[in-house]
Formats: C-alpha cells, sequence, structure tokens
DNA sequence: ACAACCATGTAAGTAGTTACATGATTTA
DNA sequence: TAAATCATGTAACTACTTACATGGTTGT
C-alpha cells in the first residue's frame, strides 16, 4: 500500500496526466519507487473511485487526457498513511542467493556479473552526485528541500555500499584458493 | 523466480522436510530472502512437478512428514540459473516516500518511526556481529566459507548504513526550522 | 480422552510485471 | 493519408501475504 501515496504526493507537488506522472516518477520517485505507467493508471482510477483525487478533462494536450488533483479526503489520507509505523524491509537481493549457491556448487559466472553490477552502480552513483550538486548546493535549505536531501542521500548511502561491497567480493572471487 | 532456487541451495547444503526447510530459513537464507511456510511448500510441490527434487517419506519423524532431496536435474537448473545475470534491485523504501510525504504536508510522526527503525537495525547488526564472530572467525577460510561470509558482511554493510542514514536523518529532524 | 504441538496444505486477496489494444493528434 | 507518437487502458500472469483447514503424534 505505497504506490497510492507515492502518487498523491507527486500530485500535491504538481497536478498532472497519468503519463506526465509515470514519466517524473521515473527521474525522481521512481529512483526509490519504481512503477510503470499500467500500474499508475490502474492506481489513479483506485484513487479517483476513493474520493481521494479527481480527474478533470485537460484542455490543453492532446487525446483524452485527464489531470489529476489531489482532495481534501486525499490530503488527510496522506498524513495518515506518512505517520504509521512500517519496519525496514530486509535487505532481498538474489545476488546473494546465487552466491550460496555458488558456495556449494563450484563456482560459475557471478564474477563477471559483479563486475557488470559494479559498473552499474558506479554510474547510478554519479547521477545521484550530479543531482545533489544541482539541487542541494545551497548550504542554507529550507526543510523541504532538507528532507528531500536526506532521501537522495540514502540512494548515494546505497551506491557507495554496494560498489565497495562489490570490490571486496571481487577481491575474494579473484582469489585462488586450495 | 528466486525462491525455489534458494530452496535448491538449502537443500542440497542438507535434505529435509518442508517446516525444517522453513525453520532453517528463519535463521539463515532468510536474512536475505524471507519466505513463509506456504510458500515454502507450493514451492517444493512445484520444484517435485520438475523433477528437480524427490520427496521420500520420513521414517523418522512424525505425521506424514516429507523428506525432499534434490535431483541431478536440479544441480543443473541451479548452476544455470546461478551464472546468469541480474540487474541489482533499486533501493526500494516506504520510508523515503514518507519523507518525501512529510516534506510537502508537514510533520508528522515520522521522527518517532525512525528511531524505532534505528533500533531494531542496532538489534539486526549486533545479531549479524555475533553470526560473523562464531562462524567467521578464522584467518583462514575455505572457499566456500569465504563466500558465506560475503553475504553476511552484505547484511552488516547494510545495517551499518541504515544506522548511519538514521542518527544523519534523526539531527535533520530535531533541528528547529525558521 | 484431550490438549498441545508437529506437519502439510487450501483459499482468497494484493501488488507488481509483461504483453497487447485502442483512440487521438501531430507531422511528413 | 499514412506513420509516428501521445495517452489511456485491458488481460493474463507471477509472487507474495494473510487467514484458515486438516490430520497426525506426543504427553498427561
Amino acid at each position: 500500500m505505497s504506490l497510492p501515496h507515492a502518487l498523491l504526493t507527486a500530485l500535491i507537488e504538481h497536478p498532472c496526466s497519468g503519463l506526465e506522472l509515470a514519466r517524473r516518477f521515473d527521474r525522481s520517485i521512481g529512483y526509490f519507487w519504481h512503477a510503470t505507467h499500467q500500474q499508475i493508471y490502474r492506481e489513479l482510477g483506485r484513487l479517483e473511485d476513493a474520493g481521494w483525487v479527481e480527474s478533470l478533462p485537460a484542455e490543453s494536450g492532446r487525446g483524452r487526457k485527464k489531470v489529476y488533483r489531489v482532495l481534501p479526503a486525499g490530503r488527510k489520507e496522506l498524513k495518515r498513511w506518512t505517520a504509521e509505523s512500517q519496519d525496514p524491509r530486509p535487505l532481498r537481493d538474489e545476488l546473494m542467493l546465487r552466491l550460496r549457491a555458488e558456495a556449494i556448487i563450484g563456482p560459475t559466472a557471478v564474477k563477471e556479473d559483479i563486475e557488470r553490477r559494479l559498473a552499474m552502480h558506479r554510474e547510478r552513483l554519479a547521477l545521484y552526485r550530479k543531482l545533489e550538486k544541482r539541487d542541494f548546493a545551497d548550504t542554507a535549505l529550507s526543510r523541504e528541500k532538507e528532507l528531500q536531501h536526506l532521501v537522495l542521500s540514502a540512494g548515494i548511502m546505497h551506491e557507495e555500499l554496494w560498489i565497495e561491497w562489490s570490490e571486496k567480493a571481487l577481491a575474494v572471487l579473484l582469489t585462488p584458493k586450495t
């Protein structure tokens, strides 16, 4: 039950249509909560049924474009959800399973895959660092900006972790053993 | 498609029954890939249908207990899967969404929840450190042990990350803003 | 005999993914 | 007018979760 609240947040920040929402997701909230346009359309329908958002046919724009706006009930629901307590999700990564498998059935191509992932993490880290420089360079930030910065720094720390871990893993996998 | 391979790995390490498997999961692979006993029973059935494992009625043990053993085809499948390349999962945490929501709809009880989570991460880290001391204290480890250690160290780094991040977040949330 | 627990399972629902369908507008 | 692309949606499937059902064994 997180996607509807992610959408409410994005729509309060800026009302827009389903496809615009999907695109904005790809380059902001989507870094931390990915969603496809199919999921987004389905969820927008549910939000409207629940009376949390309203849709207006957009005068500007093509097709049967609709613009969604959050209603007071939606704001109230978002506030309720935000204050809820939720346990942290445990680490859940197929790679850990594959390493355990490799440990008992002998060498496979995991090493090559870790190298590939290492490159991806470095790329992602570079992107986050660029976003940080662009959006949070000021020394005095508003509370809103500071919270957004916190989210981005979790992403940065996450990528740094996996870069560090991958390098360590490669060192182990390269060491010839007796 | 990861749980079947997690089960194959666990069953190669040591053949056992569904419930035993569920219990072993809770205190090893489950730290990184949680599964309920319902998931495990269903998946064991599928593995048997696929001819990857066989089940034998256990002479020792109560009830209609069955013991599962991995067949050669299962080993082959596990090897194939382990060498597959898979992209890292992006960070996916409701807390990031709740912080973004808090940034625009104003203060809620997120701070209290981060404090609670901080305590949970510290507890989990202590557990992992204890496991590390117990199982990987030796300086000279076999390749198998070294790989298992890598998995555990990912868990340790993960908890350390969230402890560090939580402390940072609390500092931000405590600072009174103009 | 009955409670406690061991062991396996079914059923229903939610969330997320993948593939495809449909119509409307722009542009070449 | 045909192709590209914008915009919204359906359908089918898989993974996971939650709640419940059933039968067997052990201990009192």
